[in-house]
DNA sequence: CGGCCTATTGATTAGCCTCAACCCACGTGG
DNA sequence: CCACGTGGGTTGAGGCTAATCAATAGGCCG
């Protein structure tokens, strides 16, 4: 895909129709393309914030802790745009789960140049906000759900953003590896492993080969979430 | 304090000297004025965002999942401005941590209404983004660290945040229950009380009453906390 | 001074991690 | 074409951290 037909996405999805050409011209001279690669860390300058969209493939964002410790912040698909922070007292790196085609801009001038553009700040505005919230969701997961709560509640929020719906059930294909889940979730690959053995024996779920996944209950995995249940 | 008085004081901080009397008055209009409340629920309707600036007092956002289980996801301090979100699938709770002056708007409101003023967009980009990274941080304790390294990182934070510097020794008066940290740690008050033990033992810190703690060796709070170190 | 709530300390348990073996799909080269 | 190697995934046994259950101590109020 070249240059111009990722930008094209971008700005269709993420710059408000109204912009006028040359304002359009000057956010596309601070894009750069990241060609496809094949699960690797994105090469950023880690001095300074920049700002992703994700054109196709999937990426994680991780933040790295001592000995060696990763947790993946949070995954992206296409379409996503994502804020990279630069190296502060954890740092992060922004990985490629999948071959991808990347979009990448530093933040610092995007936000600059969108000074003149409400609309384009308002836009980046929502989409902190909506990173805010996912990583809240998160926090709550990690600091207070048990293992199989984690797993249900993982595979209900990517049945959502990367389901396929087919009758009443919902097909995963799953970009990232059971290494990355464990990650995502604050546990181990062998805990994962076992979480998708129990819901497989619970008839749940079927796995396909190592990517796929059956959702045959949705209603057992939101059960299994540990959600707060509303008091009628 | 007066409404007036504790707009003046959020107006100077966050809202840019170059509004118009016109505009400030707007924002005026959407302000609402919380009174003094001991360590008890915010009232906000809970089907809209808000935004919410502390004055005075400190807060605590407290995400609830199933089986009574809360999650601190953040806390707040006087002239922090906070997004609350509305119910999600995980429902959410403003609390005052201590007598606090609160301003609260409806978020949408005063973002419609910042569509007119970029720099208040942007003043409130830069709040979301602050928010996002302390989150990214908290997810990562959480999701990876050790009871230890929680503690000594939250009290690092503390410091930085609400600390009095004293010669080489910073005092803090932490305004929340040991069942609130331990809720932000993902910890039990039981945990929380027994590394609180351990470090007064090594004599990095010693506490004052409930609430008090002074620092006397800030750095090794910092080794324990698990930041990834730099390799030179 | 007595009651009450929070914090601390102690004993035991449970859930997840660690270590280790095994399986399976896939790719490679003999 | 098949033996082999490799890397991810699954399964099993035992250990460790933090949770749970239970009791005591300490501030802070009347």
């Amino acid at each position: 895909m070249t240059f111009n037909q990722i930008f094209e996405r971008f700005s269709s999805r993420y710059l408000p129709a109204s912009l006028s050409d040359a304002a359009m011209m000057r956010f596309r001279a601070l894009g750069r393309a990241l060609p496809v690669i094949r699960e690797a860390p994105v090469s950023l300058d880690e001095n300074a914030d920049h700002l992703v969209y994700v054109c196709s493939g999937a990426t994680k964002l991780v933040a790295h802790a001592s000995a060696g410790r990763d947790q993946v912040v949070a995954f992206h698909f296409p379409d996503e745009l994502i804020a990279v922070p630069a190296r502060a007292e954890h740092s992060y790196t922004l990985y490629t789960v999948s071959p991808s085609e990347l979009l990448v801009f530093d933040y610092a001038d995007f936000a600059d140049l969108a000074r003149g553009e409400p609309a384009v700040l308002r836009m980046l505005l929502d989409c902190a906000r909506k990173s805010l919230g996912r990583c809240r969701d998160k926090s709550l997961a990690l600091g207070r759900k048990t293992a199989p709560e984690r797993l249900a509640g993982f595979l209900v929020g990517m049945a959502v953003r990367i389901g396929a719906p087919q009758d009443d059930i919902t097909f995963l294909d799953l970009p990232m590896s059971r290494r990355d889940i464990a990650d995502s979730l604050g546990l181990t690959i062998e805990t994962v492993s076992r979480q998708f053995t129990l819901l497989r024996e619970q008839k749940i779920i079927e796995t396909v080969g190592k990517s796929g996944v059956r959702i045959r209950d949705l209603l057992a995995l939101e059960a299994r979430a540990g959600y707060l249940i509303e008091a009628a």
